[in-house]
DNA sequence: ATGTCCCGCCACTGG
DNA sequence: CCAGTGGCGGGACAT
């Protein structure tokens, strides 16, 4: 089989020693960053996983991996057999929410065939895979059999922004799995879901939706959830990237076609990271502009560690925050919330859920209350 | 030692 | 049956 060429080829970053393996170029994180730079630009819409595969080096595994965290938030949906269709940053929000209000409601029978939350919308969107979903499970039946689909990374990883858009403080994987796992206090599975969620995470990261930080108190690493306005800002990180970067379309590898290329030269990334701080400074300066100090409110005293601005549901990306819509859509969430009531398997989530619903609701209604006074 | 998380085996699935 | 998908966890790298 071809998977015979080496894993990784020789070295060409710095001429000095025998290729050395570096975990981190490897990472998801990587993958998801070289991805979007190959995709996330004008003019494309379809994407086969062969060539994604192909162009990025990497065993179609891994793609299954990326795109399936992609398609949980709505920046990619399938198409079809190997074939997906690159919808961009700008769908996040309202995929999102789609999420918030399935999360509300939560879970299985709602939604379609696919493991995740049906994120097309009804916005002229054609969606074929949406019609002969609803074969089984529906009602209240929490599908029983094996759960695959109940455990997909693409379910997890709604659930996973769930959880950080529920809340307004840092969550430590560990946390967030336990959560997720509820009654299950299996150590295996908490490792495993671990795992899954470390790989979620490094991909929300490098799309810059979330931000690993370290808690205040424990001082163990946790996220945060920073919102779409980093990628809404200026079209995507990538569109950022690509202009400091624009010359050379992402390295020498991407663009040839060699089939098994998995070089991902330092000079390369020196320069991601360089696009990336440089967009991260952006967007902190975005997001103090939207947020204000208000966020600063609800984070305890002593974490002056990082401060993010209050993510705004959705909608409100589109619309200034003090439009007056934005009150009719908080009394709109709070009805979802009251109307739904979470129902999570364990207690734990459904407390949580209930919890973080009203916070939120306050949060909210107090942001467009300081947005209004702070404003001209 | 503990925290991360890459890698790829192999069970499922849809066709 | 086959090709496409993707759960899962061993164990290699990072700290």
């Amino acid at each position: 089989m071809s998977s015979s060429s080496p894993p990784f080829p020789s070295d060409s970053e710095t001429k000095g020693g025998p290729s050395v393996y570096c975990r981190k170029e490897k990472s998801l994180g990587v993958l998801c960053s070289n991805f979007l730079k190959l995709y996330n630009r004008d003019g494309v819409e379809s994407i086969g996983l062969d060539n994604a595969a192909d162009q990025l080096g990497v065993e179609r595994r891994r793609i299954y991996d990326i795109v399936n965290i992609f398609e949980s938030v709505g920046v990619l949906t399938r198409k079809a057999k190997n074939q997906y269709t690159w919808k961009g940053f700008t769908a996040i929000p309202q995929a999102l929410e789609i999420l918030m209000k399935g999360g509300l409601q939560e879970k299985f029978n709602a939604s379609i065939g696919r493991n995740v939350v049906n994120l097309s919308d009804d916005n002229e969107c054609r969606e074929p895979l949406n019609s002969k979903a609803d074969k089984s499970l529906e009602g209240s039946e929490p599908q029983k059999v094996d759960g695959r689909k109940e455990k997909s990374l693409g379910l997890l990883a709604q659930n996973f922004v769930k959880l950080l858009l529920s809340s307004n403080e840092l969550i430590s994987l560990d946390r967030a799995a336990s959560l997720l796992l509820g009654d299950i206090r299996d150590p295996t599975s908490m490792r495993t879901k671990v795992r899954r969620l470390y790989d979620i995470a490094n991909v929300f990261a490098s799309m810059n939706l979330i931000a690993k930080t370290r808690h205040p108190d424990s001082g163990k690493p946790a996220f945060k959830w920073i919102g779409v306005q980093g990628q809404l800002k200026q079209g995507s990180s990538a569109a950022l990237n690509e202009h400091e970067s624009k010359r050379r379309v992402f390295g020498s590898d991407i663009t040839n076609t060699c089939s098994k290329r998995y070089r991902a030269d330092y000079s390369l990334d020196k320069k991601l990271k360089q696009t990336e701080s440089t967009q991260n400074c952006a967007l902190h300066q975005n997001i103090k502009d939207n947020g204000k100090s208000l966020f600063e409110q609800h984070q305890k005293p002593g974490s002056k560690d990082f401060e993010f601005g209050p993510f705004k549901p959705s909608g409100v990306l589109n619309m200034r925050i003090s439009d007056k819509r934005n009150v009719e859509q908080i009394e709109d969430w709070d009805n979802l919330a009251s109307l739904y009531q979470p129902r999570y398997r364990n207690e734990a989530m459904n407390d949580l859920f209930s919890h973080y619903a009203e916070a939120w609701r306050l949060w909210y209604a107090e942001a467009d209350h300081k947005e209004k006074t702070h404003l001209p």
